[in-house]
DNA sequence: AATATATATGAAGCTTGCTTCACATGTTAT
DNA sequence: ATAACATGTGAAGCAAGCTTCATATATATT
């Protein structure tokens, strides 16, 4: 079954159309819940009929993935960005840096990133996610081994230990919906405790 | 709607039925998907009639959360007993035995863990993964305050970021279906990660 | 103005699968 | 042995919702 996009909008309002079923869907997950999502509901909220919706996914999982697909390229474009900008800076500096970013990412799609927690394991995003972690791992090993101050045994592993870390961490306090004056306190743990691994985990002399 | 189990089991066979009809939900996830998951297949696969499923458990969702329940408390009770067990030793060996614990209690219901993993979030399962997420805070917590060689200033919340640490970090490896001895790197790496956190957390002498 | 192309509509077909219920079979108690 | 209770059966009713398609409207082109 094909998850392609059916139709690639030629005039300017079927982009409309497309930006608003998807936006919708968001609007429904968070209003209603995965279990209350339907196509009929995402057509109607976005003030279209289902078979507009149709003619630009060819199914409900399509919609799905291209939502999980957008909020995934800002989080990998965040982590890309800040990590080449900060190549041989000190492993501190990147610690921080890479920590905030992702917060500040994550906070910059809030309502994308609550709805998509609810359907990313929904259906199979493995291969999305895989492929999204992969580009981060790559730019945190990157700018780890560049450091200033550190080297890495294996920068590698480290990364990929790094990133499942404030990936999986600050995930777990979005799912309880951690009130934001208890989130910096967190910010401040977590970056606290990305710094403390990176010593840690460098090259003994 | 109503989660609770229709009938307690009065005779034996109905104990192994209810046993049967657990352990095939499991076993339909692992191997369809729970895409394809439904109440005929798992009570087919059980070696019973729907009829019979639905004596033991008022709706699908009561058979999940049954699933859920059960392997949620397998977790809390090994986090609770590492963490009585060991009062008063130091910031390292608890930091070391509750990853540990961890590791160990999700390996030894391996199949559970993934299938569960696949549901967990499509129902609302929020209830009963904060009371469990609550009640081993609250064990790790105890433990840390009883630290012999440190102190913290706020134990509670390092007893948090170092549970959702653990968990959230664990389930990113199992979710990408981390091959054995990467796991076991993993494990080295995550447990260095705790130990050093919990050393930049003390409070300054 | 006329034709071609793009976009939008929404009722209805169709599949899936949850759940019930009237009945059958097995177990325990008297 | 018989009654009372527990457990098991599975065809069929029923609801939900995905997807299609014949048709209508809007925009672009010549």
């Amino acid at each position: 079954m094909s998850l392609e996009r059916r139709k690639l909008p030629r005039q300017a309002r079927s982009a409309l159309t497309v930006e608003a079923i998807l936006e919708a869907t968001i609007q429904v997950l968070l209003a209603s819940g995965s279990d209350r999502l339907n196509t009929t509901r995402v057509a109607h909220r976005a003030g279209v009929s289902v078979g507009t919706l149709y003619q630009y996914f060819p199914n409900k999982q399509a919609l799905l993935f291209a939502l999980v697909d957008r909020h995934l390229a800002v989080l990998v474009e965040a982590i890309e960005n800040v990590c080449s900008e900060n190549k041989g800076t000190t492993a501190d500096t990147m610690a921080d840096l890479v920590v905030k970013a992702w917060l500040e990412a994550k906070n910059r799609q809030l309502d994308t990133s609550r709805a998509v927690y609810h359907v990313a394991l929904e259906l199979d995003t493995r291969a999305l996610i895989n492929a999204a972690t992969r580009r981060c791992e790559i730019a945190i090993t990157d700018m780890l081994a560049s450091a200033f101050d550190v080297t890495f045994l294996d920068a590698e592993i480290v990364a990929q230990v790094l990133l499942a870390t404030i990936y999986g961490t600050v995930r777990v306090f979005y799912e309880r919906g951690t009130p934001p004056e208890t989130g910096s306190e967190v910010e401040q743990q977590l970056t606290l405790m990305c710094k403390s691994y990176l010593k840690a985990a460098r090259r003994p002399d």
